[in-house]
DNA sequence: TTGTATGCGTTATCAT
DNA sequence: ATGATAACGCATACAA
């Protein structure tokens, strides 16, 4: 700006007012107006955002941390937030934590010193104190698909316990009486509600669960368990799966004992499978609606960010994807 | 800083001095190191990132701009590129611009305006003024996957000539005359390079293409363009597919069309599928390997930013895997 | 209609 | 061993 003022011989405020679209309040000449543009185009002036986010204490980004980026579920909610970001003028960062507290803990950290107005947490623990300061401190942020306890911040969440619901009473309806759950670690929250879900479900129907795995939610931990468990006799004749690592476990434990779905053991999957049909199984799965979640959780954060008031949070209706 | 000086009646330079590590330089009293240290502590004292930056000069960021996060290779690209950059003490921002001209170039506009210390790209087109003049101006950025035409920029990408001529003659060993290409379009550097390499070895065997389908590298248009080369008389016998989408759609209108692989038609494809065991069909991919894309990328960047000479790129060596 | 002065938080340089 | 000052690029209150 400095630079562009020189040339034309004016100041730098003349020109930040023409620059920052404010030339008409200022009553700036219109000649000088075009003069001021032509002579930004031709030098090529480019706005520093970090100047100016430094000035305004504002830096117009977001970030979504989130465990896992190879998961569908994720590149879902991230895409769909980005859009949503995009088209309020936000830019969102997408992290990558790789579900691990302490490196959730730094990129946080990294993130509030870059001073970005806002997050969109899935925080790795159900309790965390330095979620707790951040919040203390005022910093502006909103959960996505996880909750965390005692801590009124705003949320976005698909139903799992009716999700886990509609799952088991799928398997239900179909005939099933021994039916297992596999799931992930009952200090992440999704778990714990797919599981309630699940066993009031089958409470309901008089029945109790053939088996109950938690375990690491990887596709071998998974793989491993539901090899153990079809060991076992009277083998379960359905199997409910937490997530869609587990999913994937379970359909490899079953491939390799050289069973099939559904005549052998039938399953359905919480997270939909991307392409299932091209998989040699057909599997139901609960599908949840990501890009509404991403889209949404920035809308939350929006008003957050503006200091508006904001419900509590939205919880998205699961799907039933019958295959 | 100011805050933390005020109370123990210093000066924010020797505040600076103290928290930025200098102290021993600037022979600060060990006393008032630890009456400082202890002050930002108990004054939970963050530092500014934006303003060091902009001080500096130097965001100590880079972004990585792709235009498909739900491609498994992208986000294994992405996931490399970060651990690299962390290594480094970089951060590393993920832009998705869902393969669309003008989103790319705004997205890099606005990660110039926010002074990035560098970019890794692999942009849409062969060609683009704008990258033109990104180069120009002397921001750093490097290149993965794709080239540029005429633009000497450092880059990292799989030798997919030598890939897609491995996928060929896997199928000519296996017996195939009648092979079929179905790639995306001509003006992404990837397709060319992989058709070309399919053609030459082909060539060498003194064989023809039986059929070459240039389309949008999406599952639904390749699952249409496939049906339609499943009709013809006489099929082809065999399939090599450009990328991963492009596999996913054939599979797709193969097992729609009632057919079976590899008895009916035996297909490769490039790129690697996520648990491939899973799938209906046995499918041989050309793996490349994400995670060294993404980390050669992001060294190559860190060259550039610091002014060291730098190779004019890496060729990764793709990998036949055979199912 | 345009210009001057000031400050955002940090750090390098030079004093003291 | 510590402090004063200036500067980074921009935005704004206020002056002219």
């Amino acid at each position: 700006m400095k630079d562009i003022a020189e040339k034309l011989k004016l100041s730098p405020t003349t020109v930040s007012h023409v620059l920052t679209g404010k030339a008409k309040r200022y009553r700036i000449g219109d000649e000088t107006i075009k003069r001021v543009q032509r002579m930004a185009e031709r030098m090529g002036f480019q706005s520093n955002h970090l100047a100016r986010a430094f000035k305004a204490q504002k830096s117009h980004s977001v970030a979504l941390v989130v465990g896992d980026l190879t998961n569908p579920f994720w590149t879902g909610v991230a895409i769909g937030a980005q859009r949503e970001a995009e088209a309020h003028g936000y830019t969102l960062f997408v992290c990558n934590t790789e579900e691990a507290l302490e490196r959730e803990r730094r990129t946080v950290m990294m993130l509030q010193e870059r001073r970005v107005d806002g997050l969109i947490l899935s925080p790795t623990h159900l309790k965390e104190d330095y979620l707790e300061s951040l919040h203390k401190q005022g910093l502006p942020f909103v959960l996505v698909d996880r909750l965390l306890e005692d801590l009124p911040v705003p949320f976005v969440l698909t139903d799992n316990v009716a999700g886990a619901a509609m799952a088991a009473e799928h398997l239900i309806r179909r005939g099933h009486k021994r039916i297992a759950y596999i799931g992930g670690p009952e200090r992440i929250m999704t778990f714990r509600d797919r599981f309630a879900g699940f066993t009031k479900k089958l409470d309901e129907h008089g029945l109790e669960p053939a088996a109950v795995l938690t375990i690491d939610a990887s596709v071998d931990d998974a793989a491993e368990a539901v090899k153990t468990l079809l060991a076992k006799a009277p083998r379960p004749t359905a199997l409910f799966t937490g997530n869609i690592w587990i999913t994937m476990g379970a359909l490899q434990a079953i491939q390799n004992a050289g069973l099939s779905v559904p005549q052998d053991i039938d399953i359905v999957g919480f997270d939909d499978l991307p392409r299932a049909n091209l998989l040699r199984y057909p599997v139901t799965t609960v599908a949840q609606e990501v890009d509404a979640m991403g889209r949404e959780a920035f809308r939350l954060l929006l008003k957050v960010i503006n200091g508006e008031k904001v419900e509590r949070g939205t919880l998205l209706k699961p799907r039933l994807v019958v295959r």
